[in-house]
DNA sequence: TTTTTGACGATTC
DNA sequence: AGAATCGCCAAAA
């Protein structure tokens, strides 16, 4: 399996620290800054069957909106894993998500 | 092999 | 300010 693409995208999610949250762009720009934050949407879509469990709820789009949430268990669990993490999710959307975005670039400093 | 779509993002109208 | 559209790249049909 060479989803080198797919593994990178994994690894900086398990790397997204508890009470924190990322975008997709945040990740696709930490990756290479050439490929679309589609494609980091595409790679959690393939997390589904990937054995590693991946905090896929602390990934949301730009807007904190927990676009995905529908991609896990049950539409709720992403945010209930959210709120376990310490955030505040309202209407589907990540309270103060700047204050909790947590930008893989800046946090692992490459 | 070509076409369509996809858990997004930014820009333009 | 709000809505619609284009752009990114890859995988599945």
């Amino acid at each position: 399996m060479n989803t080198n693409f797919f593994e990178d995208v994994y690894d900086v999610v398990r790397l997204i620290p508890k009470g924190r949250a990322t975008s997709y762009g945040a990740i696709a720009n930490f990756l290479g800054s050439k490929i679309s934050a589609r494609m980091v949407g595409w790679a959690m879509n393939a997390a589904h069957g990937q054995d590693d469990n991946i905090p896929a709820q602390r990934v949301v789009n730009r807007m904190g909106l927990l676009t995905g949430k529908m991609h896990f268990n049950t539409p709720t669990k992403m945010q209930e894993l959210l709120e376990a993490d310490g955030l505040i999710v309202e209407d589907d959307q990540i309270k103060d998500f700047k204050k909790h975005f947590w930008d893989p670039a800046i946090e692992l400093e490459i």
